[in-house]
DNA sequence: ACTGTGTTCGAACGAACGTTCGAATTAGCG
DNA sequence: CGCTAATTCGAACGTTCGTTCGAACACAGT
């Protein structure tokens, strides 16, 4: 009945540290199987947990989803932040983006590919509460590449160019395979070299044929 | 009771019409609610059929998603293969997989949507049959742009390349608003623009610092 | 009008779904 | 220990799921 309600990250009841493992069994089941796939006694065998157990915990199968979706996103929107203190050069500014939404997909990839693939997943009041975080990372990349583009007198779609980035490094859930492919760094090398030579070369205030 | 097996072109025999029908149908309610979220009923309202009529047509929720996809993908490499017949230079090459890929997402995109979205939701017969015609779309991409590095003598890696242009390009199924983003031609003009220069500027033949 | 084949449908099947409830069990503290 | 509150669970709720079946309808050719 008494339900704990803290954002605080401080002392880590018994309640929070067993709600965080049903979050990380739940990962696994909605990435291997989807949102609507996972049935409710997936969870409950994955955690180990009764079927009526798990309802102590969240009151419905799409607030566990949130909290997953509402986690995950977060985390790496405070982690961006803080790698971002005091850098000052645009362009390093939007490899440390790159490598810390790489660093973060590879070393989660389950999280991830639920945030990324049920994005449309959640209905009205809960799918608000993401939206206004991502909508918030997105505007953090429309800031460091107008930064690039006035600094360096570029000329290119800022919005083309960002949902393209977000394409890119997003998509990586459909392919990465960590015994084939590389780790975050030199993935995030190859995905800025890429990104910013596309940005950047030869477009200085051009005037394009066509 | 008899079912046709028509996967030639001609005559388009009165049943053929009307499974095209409520393909179309069923793509558009694929899109909204996703694979697992629609239902045979939502699927049966949808095309103005009853829920027993739908079976005369296909045995399968599942089926009837592969043919989806399967139509949808071969139409995409078809047309491509058509397009890129007695075209030499790489890079417009590439141009035109850009542009064919966009124009059809465009034009089709609850098709392109469900083709995306919904990669991992057939099982293992289904599946193998869609695979093989993605790994083929995506070996074509592999021979343009290693037909690029050749003959410019570039150097970037092929496998990220292309699939962060295949991210690029399907990501769009997630962000692109008729109302406010540009057509077809534009948008692959600017995608073509960022990636080309990506992969092309200052990689000629190398020995980067790091 | 009769016959046969292609097409459609109402009704129902068993299974699985998300969720609830009251009782049973456990943990923390006097 | 004994008491209270936190935690867990078996069993069941009503609903919806994908699929099936046999009867009905439509429309040829004779």
């Amino acid at each position: 009945m008494a339900r704990r309600h803290r954002t605080a990250p401080a002392p880590a009841t018994r309640f929070d540290r067993r709600l965080a493992e049903i979050l990380t069994h739940a990962t696994e089941v909605f990435c291997k199987k989807g949102y609507e796939g996972a049935s409710m006694r997936d969870l409950s065998r994955a955690s180990g947990m009764s079927l009526a157990g798990l309802y102590y915990y969240f009151e419905s199968k799409e607030r566990l989803l949130f909290l997953i979706q509402k986690h995950t996103f977060s985390t790496i929107v405070q982690r961006l932040k803080a790698r971002l203190e005091g850098v000052c050069d645009p362009e390093q500014k939007i490899r440390i983006f790159i490598l810390n939404h790489l660093e973060y997909f590879l070393a989660n990839p389950a999280n991830m590919k639920v945030l990324s693939h049920e994005a449309e997943a959640l209905k009205n009041g809960f799918a608000s509460e993401v939206t206004a975080i991502k909508r918030e990372y997105y505007r953090i990349c429309v800031g460091l590449l107008d930064q690039l583009k006035s600094d360096r007198g570029l000329q290119f779609p800022t919005r083309i160019a960002v949902l393209s980035l977000f394409g890119m490094m997003n998509w990586i859930y459909t392919w990465h395979n960590p015994r084939v492919d590389a780790d975050a760094e030199q993935l995030a090398r190859e995905m800025s070299d890429i990104f910013l030579r596309g940005v950047m070369a030869g477009s200085r205030a051009r005037r394009e044929a066509r």
